[in-house]
RNA sequence: GCGCCACUAGCUCAACGGAUAGAGUACCUGACUACGAAUCAGUAGGUUGCGCGUUCGAAUCGCGCGUGGCGCACCA
């Protein structure tokens, strides 16, 4: 599709060339009030090097600039507001959403380039809770952006399957469980043996040693604390693949931390032979100070691993394994002092890899009476919010009478869409409390609207018995398009794989969330300002096309965040 | 104490250093005899936490302060 900005500043370099195209190009914006033009350029920057008052320029390029694509130039100030012809413009957006379909909004930005995302990464043992939905499906929204704009993606699950918490828990295990409730429900009885462990290390401090110990055991490879972890992984995982099922998600690789258990000494070896590691108060560390930070424990006083080290370790094996050109970590903000360590140290070694490791933060999920915590209890599984959506999705349907035969799939496909919805809508740093009429809110900007919008538009091009396959393009008079709601929604369209470009720099789904919404909006007031099915084929065949066009944008922008969208709703 | 992050309408949030700071929600009001009312439209709502600076121009950049969150040695 034409590049419309990079076309006007063409235009704008063969009447003042005194910047680089890529410079004016970056200078063009798009006015927030369309009625000061589809695009402006502002003139300020040009005033010393033209020693002309910024509007006199913008009047003199307003008077001198002329194109075909070109409606009309003015100048208000210092600002040439750009008014492009309505017809070009609805036929190139229309014509391009019919090239490419299914993948309008990608791109080749990334062809031949490999990114691997991290995500999710949930702890085993522990059950899946709302907590859990941000790496998860944010994560899985990147991932979907990054293939959008052609790179090559590795979707790592770097599951928490390692640590003094299976030492915790298995010392709980022995204490408190049984085979009979294990057997029965795996999860539930895992979660209150580490609650009841917490409870009793209050009052008993020595249970923290024996758990440590029983970690060093498991790390050493002793049977009994094996044959236990893995049975509390093999658990863990059935659950967690469930609630990926209900969520449409899934992973090349669910390489944990214990995966790279084995690949740590060489990189304790590694670490000494660089004279980076340093032992203080019986551990290991890595000094930081000069950098500002505290120093890194590599080992603790018993010999056994912690995070950073099998973080150390998996970033030089995936380096090894995939030589990626970026590694994206879609990891809570709470680590940000982790990752900066890490990446400092992997610096330190020489890596210069290093630099394309990139931690990708989100904010906080609280519960109302404060931090959700699974030693407590006070958590909301993810699995419960799910079902909650789907539930309250069918009573809605139900109440509405909607004509469909497939009344799960469709309350799966808006309930669960709704809350992944929801989570995509705002910038990822941003903390919030849980709250559950939030999640399970349907009206106003949230997924059951977008996908309603898209039913909507699926309904109207039903009627029409519109196929876009026997449709001849150059038979279509993009004249009937007059509306100004009509042409907002152009100009929304063409903007899209914009927002897809940008959400992929910003590692930030919410740009497309967003944009989407936008889309879904301008569709429904167009709908309602315009009658699609009119009397005159020529003014329908136009309008349906424009329909159709969004409907694949909006379908398109919410499979980039793993939404499906429904013919019917 | 030190570090990182956040702070915009009653609430939840937008806004490539650019023009009169925008949406949703809540309150009030209007529109289903055209294609789906899970919709659309209107009224009202602001000293962008505070101060100083940089700039032709600051919600946006810098410095200082305030409030809140998170982190800071054997958890992940």
């Amino acid at each position: 599709m034409i590049q419309i900005k990079n076309e006007i500043a063409k235009i704008i370099k063969s009447a003042v060339d005194i910047l680089s195209i890529e410079e004016i190009e970056a200078m063009i914006e798009i006015p927030q009030d369309s009625s000061m033009g589809d695009y402006a350029f502002p003139c300020f920057k040009l005033a010393g090097q033209l020693h002309k008052a910024p509007p006199l320029i913008a009047a003199e390029l307003a008077e001198k600039l002329k194109a075909d694509i070109f409606a009309k130039l003015e100048n208000v100030n210092a600002y040439l507001n750009i008014f492009i012809d309505k017809k070009y413009f609805v036929k190139l957006i229309s014509s391009g959403v019919v090239a490419a379909g299914e993948s309008f909004g990608n791109s080749d930005l990334g062809a031949g380039r490999k990114v691997i995302v991290e995500y999710s990464a949930p702890n085993i043992a522990k059950p899946f809770h709302i907590g859990h939905i941000r790496s998860t499906v944010i994560g899985n929204s990147i991932h979907l952006i990054y293939k959008a704009l052609g790179y090559d993606v590795v979707r790592i699950n770097h599951l928490g399957d390692y640590g003094t918490q299976f030492g915790k828990m298995i010392v709980a295990y022995r204490r408190w469980g049984s085979e009979e409730e294990l057997k029965q429900e795996p999860i539930k009885s895992l979660l209150s043996y580490y609650v009841k462990f917490h409870e009793e290390a209050e009052k008993d401090a020595s249970l923290e040693d024996e758990a440590r110990a029983a970690f060093a055991r498991l790390e050493h490879g002793e049977k009994e604390e094996t044959e236990l972890w893995q049975r509390f992984r093999a658990e863990s995982l059935s659950e967690f693949r469930r609630v990926y099922d209900m969520l449409g998600i899934s992973f090349d690789s669910y390489t944990g931390e214990s995966f790279y258990s084995d690949k740590m000494p060489a990189v304790l070896d590694e670490l000494r032979a660089k004279g980076l590691l340093k032992e203080s108060q019986g551990a290991q560390i890595v000094e930081l100070e000069e950098f500002g930070m505290a120093p890194a424990l590599i080992t603790k006083s018993d010999g056994s691993s912690l995070y950073i080290t099998r973080d150390l370790a998996a970033a030089i094996y995936r380096k090894n394994t995939y030589d990626f050109d970026k590694c994206i970590y879609v990891v809570a903000s709470q680590q940000n002092l982790h990752f900066q360590q890490w990446i400092k140290i992997l610096e330190l070694m020489g890596y210069g890899w290093a630099t394309d490791c990139v931690h990708i933060p989100f904010g906080l999920i609280s519960m109302a009476d404060g931090t959700m915590s699974t030693r407590n209890g006070r958590v909301v599984f993810l699995e419960d919010v799910l079902n909650k959506a789907v539930e309250k999705t069918k009573e809605i349907i139900l109440e509405k009478n909607v004509n469909t035969d497939c009344i799960d799939e469709t309350a799966s496909m808006v309930g669960i869409g709704a809350v992944i919805f929801n989570e995509l809508a705002n910038s990822r740093i941003k903390d919030y409390v849980f709250k559950w009429d939030k999640v399970l809110n349907f009206d106003g900007e949230t997924g059951p609207y977008v996908q309603y919008t898209h039913a909507r538009a699926a309904s109207v091009l039903r009627n029409a018995g519109f196929d876009i396959e026997k449709l001849d393009l150059e038979s279509v008079d993009f004249s009937y398009i007059t509306g100004e709601a009509a042409y907002e929604l152009a100009k929304l369209i063409y903007r899209f794989p914009e927002a897809v470009i940008r959400a992929g720099e910003e590692y930030e789904p919410s740009v497309v969330t967003r944009h989407v919404i936008e889309i879904a909006r301008a569709f429904n007031k167009f709908y309602h300002d315009e009658h699609i099915l009119a009397e005159d084929e020529n003014e329908k065949r136009a309008k349906l096309l424009l329909s159709w066009a969004a409907k694949q944008s909006i379908k398109n922008g919410l499979a980039l965040l793993g939404i499906r969208a429904p013919e019917r709703m």
